[in-house]
Formats: C-alpha cells, sequence, structure tokens
DNA sequence: ACACATCAACTCGTCAACTGGTTGTACCAG
DNA sequence: CTGGTACAACCAGTTGACGAGTTGATGTGT
C-alpha cells in the first residue's frame, strides 16, 4: 500500500496521447468552445495536417471521431462543415467534454448529470422492480447486503455503489438507461470528484440501498422508484439553489 | 407528394457508404451480436484489412470509432481487445444500433428509447418551468401555439414536435438533457418509423402541448411535468405487452 | 442579357509501402 | 526459480500517389 501511494503521487501513468487524440480534442474544444461555429467550414484536411505538424491520415482520424460524435459533417469533395453540438451531438459528448473540461463549466455539467441520473434511475428502480429477472435482483439484494461492508472507505463504496445501480439499470431491461448509464459514469469518473460531501451522504446511507433492494426483491415499484428518489435527489438538491421543489419527500 | 412518394419508393439514398463505414458497420454489428464476446481479441489491423479488401487506414478509421464508441480497447503493442458494450458503451449506441437494426429487436429498442424520452421529457418539463429562460419560453408558447396548424400531415407535426421538445429541454438549461435527446432524436429517426398508432395519437394532442407550454410559461413545474407525463407516457404503455406494471397509475 | 453545358481547381476517399515504438513470449544464463 | 535478452507480432505514424466528387468560373448559344 506504501508502495502505491508512492507511485501514484510522485509520478504520472506517461502522458501518452497519441496524435490522433491530440488532434481529435483540440478541434472538439475549439468546436464545442465555439470557436468554430456552427455552420462554419472548416480547413481541409491537409492545412490542418499543416497546421498541426501531423499526418493527414492522423487528421482524418481525428475528423472521423468528430463526424460520429456530431460535430462536424464532412462530405467528398466539399468541405468539412461544424454542426451545432446542441443539436447534433449525442450524450457521449458529455463524457468528451468533462475529459478535457475548461470548456464548459465543470460544475453545471456535474449538476446536469447528477439531475439525469436521479430521473434515469428512479426510473430504472421503478422498471427493475416491475419486470424483474430474478437473478438479478438476487445479485442486487446481495451487493446491497455487502455494500455496507465497505463502510469507511469511500472510494470503495463509491465503486460498490455504481455496481449496485449498475444491477439496478440493468434489472430494468432498458437497453437506453444502460447506455445513458454508462455515458454518465464515465462522465462522472472523467471529471474527478464530484462535490465529495453530498456524494459522501448519499454513498454512506447504506440502510437506503437496502430499502432500495428489498423494494426491487418484492416487486413494489413505486416504493423502489420513492426509495431511489431518496437516495438520488439528495446531491443535487443539497449543494444547489432550493430552487428544486421539495415537495416530493413531503 | 406524389413525387416525394415515387423517390422514396423508387430510388435508395444512395448506397454512399464509404469502405470505413463499411468495415465499422460490420464490425459493430459483430461485436454487439456476440459474435465476439468481451475480452476477446480481434484480429490485427493487417488481417482485417486482408479480410475486408480494403487498406490498413480504412481499419484503422473504423477502429478509432469503435474505441470511441466504448466497444472495443486497442493498445499499441497489444491486441486490440473487445468490450462489453453493456458496461462502456454510451449512450450513441442506441443510434448507431438502430441505424442498422437486426442484430437487436428493434421493438425492444424503440420500446426502450420511448421510455427514457418520457422519463428525461417529463423531468425536462419540470426543470423547464423552474428555472426558465424567457426567451426560450416565448418560442416555446409560440410554437405550441403553431403547432395545431400542421393538424393533418403527421411528417410535419412530428418535426414540429421535435422542435417543441427541443425547446423544453434546452430550457431545461441542462446540458445532459439537451444531448440526451440528440441521441434518442437520432436514434427514432434511423429505425424508421416508430409505433405509428401511438405517436399520432400523441401527436395529434394538440391541447396537450398547448396546456404543457402554458404550464411552463406559468412557472408551475408540477403542472408541466404531469402534462408531460400524459403526453409522453401514452405511447409507451399503450402498444406494448400489459406485463409492465398498471399498479403506478391506478 | 440570360440560360446552360463544360471544364479546371479544389476537396475528400482510398491505397501502397515504409519506419519506428510497444507489447508479449520464448529462451537462456545464473 | 529469477533476471535478462532476443525475437516476433502488433499498433503508431509517415510519405507519396491516384481516384472520386464538388464547386465555381468560363465559355457558348439563344
Amino acid at each position: 500500500m506504501f508502495g502505491a501511494t508512492l507511485l501514484r503521487m510522485t509520478f504520472d501513468p506517461a502522458p501518452r496521447v497519441s496524435v490522433s487524440d491530440h488532434v481529435f480534442g483540440r478541434l472538439r474544444d475549439a468546436i464545442v468552445s465555439g470557436r468554430y461555429a456552427p455552420d462554419e467550414t472548416l480547413p481541409g484536411e491537409r492545412e490542418l495536417a499543416g497546421a498541426f505538424a501531423v499526418n493527414r491520415h492522423a487528421v482524418r482520424e481525428a475528423l472521423r471521431r468528430l463526424q460520429q460524435l456530431g460535430l462536424v459533417r464532412v462530405s467528398q469533395g466539399g468541405a468539412t462543415r461544424v454542426l451545432d453540438w446542441r443539436v447534433h451531438a449525442g450524450l457521449d459528448l458529455a463524457l468528451s467534454l468533462a475529459r478535457s473540461g475548461d470548456v464548459l463549466p465543470v460544475e453545471t455539467l456535474v449538476r446536469d448529470m447528477l439531475e439525469m441520473r436521479a430521473c434515469v434511475g428512479i426510473d430504472a428502480a421503478r422498471l427493475c422492480a416491475e419486470r424483474a429477472d430474478p437473478a438479478v435482483v438476487a445479485a442486487l439484494v446481495r451487493a446491497a447486503e455487502e455494500y455496507g461492508d465497505l463502510a469507511p472507505d469511500l472510494d470503495l463504496m463509491n465503486k460498490a455503489n455504481i455496481a449496485i445501480w449498475r444491477l439496478v439499470v440493468r434489472g430494468s431491461g432498458n437497453t437506453a438507461y444502460q447506455l445513458a448509464f454508462n455515458s454518465l459514469v464515465a462522465g462522472t469518473f472523467a471529471v474527478g470528484d464530484v462535490p465529495p460531501d453530498a456524494r459522501a451522504a448519499e454513498l454512506l446511507d447504506v440502510a437506503g440501498h437496502r430499502c432500495l433492494a428489498a423494494s426491487v426483491a418484492s416487486g413494489q415499484g413505486a416504493a423502489a422508484a420513492r426509495h431511489a428518489r431518496e437516495l438520488l435527489t439528495a446531491p443535487v438538491t443539497t449543494p444547489t439553489s432550493p430552487t428544486s421543489g421539495r415537495e416530493a419527500r413531503a
């Protein structure tokens, strides 16, 4: 353990970013930050390659990724146009945004992702309780029971918490929820440590997770949704302004 | 209208798929369908290039996109390993899945996306009503008023409907909701026409959309959420099997 | 003066062959 | 069994070239 701490504190994991990753990140930030307005034409591949001092193929790989992300639209013969990411980009952009922030206020992004986590988690808990797969439910109950054993270590609890919610989302049988959950988890991981205090309160609520699992196991969707709401809305309502309604808990 | 129908029925939208797109789609389907199990090693780039009879760069571009989608993890020197897309893939995969279905039951995927649309839309309506930007609210009210003018044409109404909800999501001020909404819209568009009847009932409910806009304009989050729920939950509860619990509505 | 076909100069799309850095494995001396 | 080396396989990146498509200007006929 001493060695691990020493290593983690002393040495970086090596800044090994590939060339195309570099180009991709720069262009993404430039587009999202608005330095390239929507409908504007990006420089040609050769020009970009010259500007970044890299090969054209590296630029092409970066452009392909930007295209898949919904940030640009390349067309053979024509110029590559910048798209409005607020309209064409998918949820995966959030991860990419969080990973190298600065371009968007990180606090707001984290709040948004926590809000979405609550929204999806609550409904997933309800669905999981209703159309439950026995195996998943059993795994969920077991995970919830073993959850308290990690009591003091917030890092471990966070991992276990993600595992629990992953089971819930899987149990919901909704692929879209599952994929969105992955995006959110990756995003919050990329952004580093989110609001520590509020999340800590949520993570340490071992009883709440047990109640959630029990509700799911007994097939009571409404109760599962209620418990999920109590767990998930705390981090989003506590640190932010008191605008969001507290009516649901009354 | 005759010409449009003729064109749509007669000619394909041009099978202009680039080589890298082809490789990408094939590999994606192979991975998602399970022909490549998680943790399995994909063939090398040269081997794949040989198998597809294309250049290695085309394979590289495809692999880059797969990596960004969270389907594989390539590492220099080592082999490219297949990841479990249920764990590592983001919501954008849903679009990619819907675009070339067959690999996953389309009905289920559509149901899932409609469910998620309802879940996100309801909360977005609530947030939009609470933290409203006057300009967006004004645009929303205007859009809702002009919505009924397109009464008979379901295609136009669908477009206008998307515009309305886009305003709602934008008004919510939640970037994650916005991005997820984009993913869902693109996915439902890609899958072609989703359950026509249920969606038609929703689309033709002009009064419901006006009520939603009015609730948002008056800043009543709960009412906006209720109207959004009435609009969005109809398509998901009506056409599916009666397995989903009806307790919540009782 | 206007409409239209033609063409040249871009752009992206694809390909071939090459060099270099990284990983994993097999092998061998101690 | 340990530690080091040698080698093969792989990914990463580069160079150079050609084909395919788009765009805008040019020239021509009406």
